[in-house]
DNA sequence: AAACCCGTGTGACCTGCTTCACATCCGCGC
DNA sequence: GCGCGGATGTGAAGCAGGTCACACGGGTTT
């Protein structure tokens, strides 16, 4: 059963002793340049290092689900997750995903209620878990990372904005633009920027339409060469014509 | 001219001066209950006042427009602003009314980057202006005051997901029902809760679709007492009914 | 009271997107 | 290599909601 990938796998980690050769800073050094750790001086990061339980999921694994307390901030080391909601009826939409580097589950640790939606491993994932019991006080115990938390709230408010406006004020070109410029951005970090490694369902999710939709638009934006599509992945070639859909309600095609 | 509404009018406290001994700390008094200031002490709230700028705005004045720096923090004393966006096709969407005791404008404070939005008093507003040379400083001598503007980021967060996975997942009515929802519950400290003071244009700019489709389903719901209709306001007469609607995508009508 | 303006109410038509129903392609395990 | 599952490609048909074009009503300005 899947579920036992969830909280119960991710808590109880502490105890392996086989897995880790080297003490949890090793893998910890992706984060160390995370913008909410790297003006962190040694003691604390190793501090940090302490708190942190590493866990490995299988693809689809859940991390956590909408409703649940949230007890526990997460890095992913390694892989994505993604973070979506779903309807009664099957729908679902994927409001971000997380990479290697990457922090989420900050909301619902640091204002205590329940997380508002789902956290699932879009990939085999490498993570580490902080439990929201040690986080806390570390946090208060390090006057400039509450400042680095409230940069990070604002980023993340106005990704977050940024998706509601697209959703109500653009159509569908002009939406699966936005999103691919935002997701170039997020990855500018990666070996080749331009690649974005998602697949056409994925992207509908986050855009709000349907696949197919989204599949005639790239068709479209392809033979342009505005992009190129491959198997699991979109590879951005003209990202100005792309702006300027996104930028402007303007009818393409 | 119709600005001298007079102060006394929009703060709801009758005209004779004698109820206002004192001037600045006598409007501040709304924002005393605010989450953010409520547990302040006494001497750190009057700091603060000395650094409020209050303003009168008309209907329909500019607060700031997407683009702007965030110079300043705004608290509103009385009427309601709009926070907006809006497309180069003339379009616009509404991303939050603010009303009395609340503040706005935190975001592009915190974080020092320009505004995402437009802020439009919304009616006359009483409002205080913060500017951020000021208040950055003040926060970080109140330790206290980093985490409760913690709180607040997450409170806007959720508040925008939420928004997010309505415009994605629900249909208009669920969409309608939901937005009414959230609007009774952040009204509810009002006298009377149930009845929502928006325009129906308004309604329909918040939950992204047309007037005319609003205006159906509104009556829809009106034939079943469900809501009942006024000029400028709706009363929810039914709130169960509309859970159920804006809970699972569940067909009415 | 007449003239406005703004919010509301309502129908007829139009369209962008969804849904459905496929065919195809690619990578991977056996 | 063969088969299987997930990802992609594509057309036909339907419909939710948008757009347009009105009419009404009530409040406030002149």
């Amino acid at each position: 059963m899947l579920a036992n990938f969830g909280i119960g796998a991710l808590v109880g980690v502490s105890q392996d002793k086989t897995i880790e050769p080297r003490p949890v800073t090793g893998k910890l050094s992706v984060l160390r340049k995370h913008p909410i750790f790297c003006d962190l001086d040694v003691e604390a990061f190793e501090q940090l290092g302490r708190y942190a339980k590493p866990a490995m999921l299988k693809r689809g694994a859940t991390i956590f689900s909408r409703g649940d307390p949230g007890n526990s901030l997460i890095a992913v080391i390694s892989g994505t997750v993604k973070i979506s909601i779903s309807s009664p009826d099957g729908r679902s939409a994927i409001l971000n995903l997380i990479g290697p580097g990457e922090i989420f589950g900050e909301v619902a640790v640091l204002d205590g209620q329940a997380r508002t939606a789902d956290a699932i491993a879009n990939s085999n994932c490498e993570i580490v878990v902080i439990d929201r019991r040690e986080f806390l006080p570390f946090v208060k115990s390090q006057p400039a990372l509450a400042m680095k938390f409230i940069e990070l709230l604002c980023a993340r408010l106005r990704w977050t904005s940024d998706q509601v406006e697209e959703v109500i004020l653009q159509d569908l070109p002009g939406r699966l633009a936005s999103a691919l410029i935002r997701l170039t951005d997020r990855h500018k970090a990666a070996k080749d920027s331009r690649t974005i490694a998602v697949t056409q369902q994925e992207i509908s999710e986050m855009v709000g339409m349907s696949r197919e939709s989204i599949n005639k638009q790239l068709r479209a934006w392809a033979l342009r060469n505005w992009v190129r599509l491959e198997h699991g992945a979109i590879v951005v070639l003209d990202v100005a014509s792309l702006q300027e859909i996104a930028g402007s309600g303007v009818d393409d095609d």
